[in-house]
DNA sequence: AATAAAAAAGTATAAATTTGCAGTCAAAAT
DNA sequence: ATTTTGACTGCAAATTTATACTTTTTTATT
């Protein structure tokens, strides 16, 4: 078992819901087939950024930095998206193509994002190149950029 | 001693420097002249929806929900001062009017920042009423609105 | 393949945060 | 005026999270 399957299972859970607690993720990844102890948890949940924020009933719940509902990221998104003009696999790595001019506001706002998956990008003029983590499959990296740009698969087709 | 004072001051400090821990903030309040125990400040954090995230070097800070550095906030806000026409106080409360048809949308933004200053919005088509908290100055509330939307002022003169 | 070096994970413990409870105080109600 | 109610807070205990240290696993190198 690889440790970013865990990170990403993690991401996964405390997307979808309210984890109050390092010791109620550890049951949910067990659920999953996934185990270890909650020091790792802790140290994965640093890695992630993942934060600690009350949940505003009283509790708190554990939040994704990049995975936020707020509904101002939606205006944005939609903002990035049609500046994306084509994703193409070569080498291990992803080529983003942009329309011209716009590679570096693209590049940026992945990397604001924060992703596990993702080593870094280099933006030029109309072209990013996203370098995905040691051990990060091509597959992992299309759903994460779909995560970072919820429709963006939709708007290449 | 008032407590929205305590609660105003935290969020500064928060606002401005890197805090790693309750016992951390405790110190920057008492060099304010501001006492409590660390389990009000818990207390308090709780309230104003302040979380604590990894800070990127091995460590964790506070962070305000609302008062976000990224920067996707800027785009929206430049969305949504336009939207204001005027602010007026009235018997302790502050109108803010809109372009018609707007209200709903300003108000729901201020709404999703979480001021505790507020007590609560009520939007009809052009203008919204902010209901402040008992306790809470109009000059306060002034401070507020121009923290959720910086330039708003500015905007108005 | 054997060994060294680095990364990851477990254990136990320390540190930090949250919370139940009780006391205080001010405002509202009787 | 007295009682009631509710908000706020400190204290101490309980819970939760982070970390020092050790062991295991992985990766790279000879």
């Amino acid at each position: 078992m690889q440790k970013i399957d865990r990170l990403l299972a993690i991401e996964e859970i405390i997307g979808h819901e309210r984890i109050a607690s390092q010791e109620v993720l550890l049951k949910k990844l067990e659920e999953r087939g996934i185990e270890c102890t909650q020091a790792t948890l802790s140290r994965d949940l640093r890695q992630l950024g993942v934060g600690r924020i009350p949940d505003g009933q009283g509790g708190y719940c554990y939040s994704l930095s990049g995975h936020q509902t707020r509904r101002q990221d939606f205006d944005v998104r939609m903002n990035i998206i049609p500046l994306v003009r084509d994703m193409i696999e070569a080498r291990g790595l992803m080529l983003v193509k942009t329309i011209p001019g716009n590679a570096n506001t693209v590049a940026y706002f992945i990397d604001s994002m924060q992703r596990y998956e993702i080593a870094g990008t280099i933006a030029g003029d109309d072209t990013i190149l996203v370098v995905p983590r040691d051990g990060v499959t091509m597959h992992q990296i299309h759903d994460c950029l779909e995560r970072i740009l919820p429709g963006l698969h939709k708007h290449l087709e």
